[in-house]
RNA sequence: GCCCAGGUGGCUCAGGGGUAGAGCACUCCCUUGGUAAGGGAGAGGUCGCCAGUUCAAUUCUGGUCCUGGGCACCA
């Protein structure tokens, strides 16, 4: 007698082994109908797995998410299939699941082309039509080496060895087609409802650049059309945040490629920078910190001694003069560190510390170039933090609160907090990356934050967390940073006497709540979809006269609001009023005060709001204290 | 840096071996109009750059730069 426990605790019995399918069956046939896997005592399996002994069983449909995995894992494998019917010649290597979709990588003599993508897509819409069973294959490992050997599929030979010993190794086939696979899958390539190839792209072979590149195809799979037509959707509105777009319709910036990677602001886009720093600077001052500035070229020898010109030689913009080699800086601490070294310090001095929104050149490559998320000259909000070891986590738990109080106010939210621990290529003792490690641990888990652990992915003079950001299309930048560094202050010689009287090198805290502000703004363009809150606006308000009569009176009240330190400006263009509103409202403006014959004889001004709402008729006084969230 | 796709008026894009086209924006004129496009006229381009093929190249070939999508990188 074998006992199965379903979810809801309820249990059947069956006298002999059963297939997951078997126990769908036996509760409905709907139900088995909709069965795309099982879980048993939490291992995730075919329908076709059989239970010999007492379990727990819960049967997944395309309403779990494991459901809509299995989906998706499948959709790869039917990728492949397609793939090798049209190019047998092409061989596969690996296609996982990955966020909205899956991808699968290919080697093929010759380049995959936008039309191959159209016909591969028919051939999967073939294949599913066919309703091909997927059936799961068990070999030894020597068995499954010979057999990918005899079929040419090198890659897959690499993957199998690649598998630990003891491991069972699998195979799935539908049709003609048998590739090497965990599992598990749908039942039938008839489960697969809805999916689209979305786009080609080079990968290096097990993710190495030594390695030969791959052609890739990403594709996307949902459990039914309205879900993937839903997606395409979202896709296409996040395309109309995307910054570049912005920046160019709202007149921020822009890019050349006489300046590649480098960006020019326009009035409008400086306006929302100089307004960030601004509000950044008084978040600085109530923190404590006193802000500096330090050259843009500085001797090479002194990214000899920091261990940059060995690290990042190649990626730093390098000059000369009268015999001298100079180095474009690529980032700020070393020269912090230089005005920390002026005169002796002492315990009493620290924590000191400093601050800059230092200009930074890195000769990025360019292929990571992309709008002003990644360029070749930012500026940070940069500061270093020199203190004592016992100061550290008080330090770093004070940065944290900065971070979120900033991202608070930008309109942020959602926060992905990375650990990132000691790389292989690394300068310092064992010991002090330990201590580094664990005082970003400590002060992360006493200010309660969830993170993910990235080891070895730290700098290579300490650790560090990260603060990021996610754009439109969900992609995630790195923004604040904050890392711990007992080596730098050390190779630059920096001190300080301690309270016994002995000499001590100080910590520091290299940190960056916004980060890149290039990248900072991007982001947060994005976020609101170009439509900045009233503080951060370049232009809050736009007054609009209705005809011609009105001219003098819009610009008096705009010079009015100017006064009151409100960004106005007048539009008295010969043009409709309905006219005028669209063009503002495509500019967005978080408010637009129109003035006609009854606003100039009560003295008022109508408020419209970026919405669309009509707040009615106002006096400039009340639309200061009730608007204007200056 | 690597793979693939692009680069045509200020912007968005069409076109295609025989001296280049639309819409919007721009300039001028008419219109003075109450909440998302009033009407008319005009001006504007060495078709990214450099070679090659050709009687002729913006169009075909090659190179190069830049942009975009990925990969790799990200102090």
């Amino acid at each position: 007698m074998l006992k199965i426990t379903l979810p809801d605790g309820s249990v059947r019995e069956f006298d002999s082994a059963v297939t997951v399918l078997d126990v769908a069956k036996n509760i409905s046939p709907s139900l088995a109908k909709a069965t795309l896997a099982g879980v048993v005592n939490d291992k995730l399996v075919d329908v076709s797995h059989s239970i010999s002994s007492d379990a727990n069983l819960r049967l997944i449909t395309e309403k779990d998410a494991e459901g809509l995995e299995v989906i998706r894992h499948s959709t790869a494998h039917l990728l492949a299939q397609a793939v090798k019917q049209l190019f047998p010649m092409a061989q596969v290597t690996i296609g996982p699941v990955i966020e909205n979709g899956f991808f699968y990588d290919f080697s093929f003599e010759r380049a995959f082309t936008p039309e191959d993508l159209v016909s591969i897509e028919k051939k999967m819409a073939q294949l599913i039509e066919k309703n091909l069973p997927l059936e799961r294959v068990e070999m030894s490992r020597e068995d499954a080496i010979l057999f990918f050997e005899s079929i040419g599929e090198e890659y897959k030979v690499e993957v199998i060895s690649s598998i630990p010993a003891g491991e069972i190794i699998s195979l799935y086939r539908q049709g003609d087609f048998i590739d090497l696979c965990r599992g598990p899958h749908v039942p039938s390539t008839g489960k697969i409802k809805a999916f689209k190839l979305m786009k080609l792209a080079g990968a290096y072979w097990r993710g190495d650049s030594k390695n030969e590149m791959l052609q890739r195809i990403y594709g996307t799979a949902w459990r039914n059309k309205d879900e993937l037509k839903e997606y395409l959707h979202l896709l296409e509105e996040a395309e109309k945040r995307d910054h570049r777009k912005l920046g160019k319709q709202l007149d921020l910036f822009h890019l050349q490629e006489e300046a590649p990677g480098m960006v020019f602001w326009h009035p409008k886009g400086w306006k929302i920078w100089l307004v960030i720093e601004q509000y950044m600077r008084g978040e600085l001052e109530a923190d404590g910190y006193q802000e500096i500035k330090t050259p843009q070229i500085v001797d090479r020898s002194l990214w000899e001694k920091s261990g940059h010109w060995e690290m990042y030689g190649e990626l730093m913009f390098a000059t000369n003069s009268e015999n001298r080699d100079y180095a474009v800086k690529p980032m700020n601490c070393p020269c912090h560190i230089q005005v920390y070294n002026q005169g002796l310090k002492s315990y009493r001095d620290l924590p000191l510390r400093l601050a800059e929104f230092g200009s930074c050149h890195r000769n990025e490559p360019s292929g990571s170039l992309h709008g002003i998320m990644r360029v070749r000259n930012f500026v940070q909000d940069d500061a270093h933090i020199f203190c004592t070891e016992e100061q550290m986590e008080s330090e770093s738990i004070k940065f944290i609160d900065l971070v979120y109080r900033v991202y608070q106010k930008f309109g942020f939210a959602k926060i992905e907090v990375k650990l990132s621990t000691r790389p292989e290529k690394r300068v310092g003792e064992d010991h002090l990356w330990d201590a580094a490690e664990d005082a970003l641990a400590k002060a992360l888990e006493c200010k309660g934050l969830a993170f993910t652990l990235q080891p070895g992915e730290g700098a290579f003079y300490g650790p560090k967390i990260e603060f990021a950001l996610k754009d439109c299309l969900g992609r995630e930048w790195q923004c604040g940073t904050l890392q711990l560094d007992f080596n730098l202050p050390n190779r630059l010689g920096a001190s300080y006497i301690a309270e016994d009287g002995s000499k001590k090198v100080p910590v520091m805290l290299h940190r960056a709540a916004l980060g890149s502000l290039e990248r900072f703004i991007g982001v947060l363009i994005e976020h609101h979809a170009g439509h900045l809150p009233f503080w951060l606006a370049p232009i809050q308000v736009v007054v609009l006269n209705i005809s011609e009569k009105q001219a003098e009176y819009a610009a008096k009240v705009c010079r009015q609001l100017i006064d009151l330190g409100v960004r106005a400006e007048v539009d008295t263009s010969n043009e409709k009023v309905g006219y005028k509103i669209r063009q503002q409202t495509m500019q967005k403006i978080p408010y637009l005060l129109v003035v006609g014959d009854n606003e100039v004889a009560n003295e008022q001004i109508t408020v419209r709001k970026q919405d669309g709402s009509d707040l009615g008729a106002m006096s400039v006084t009340e639309f200061m204290s009730n608007c204007a969230d200056v």
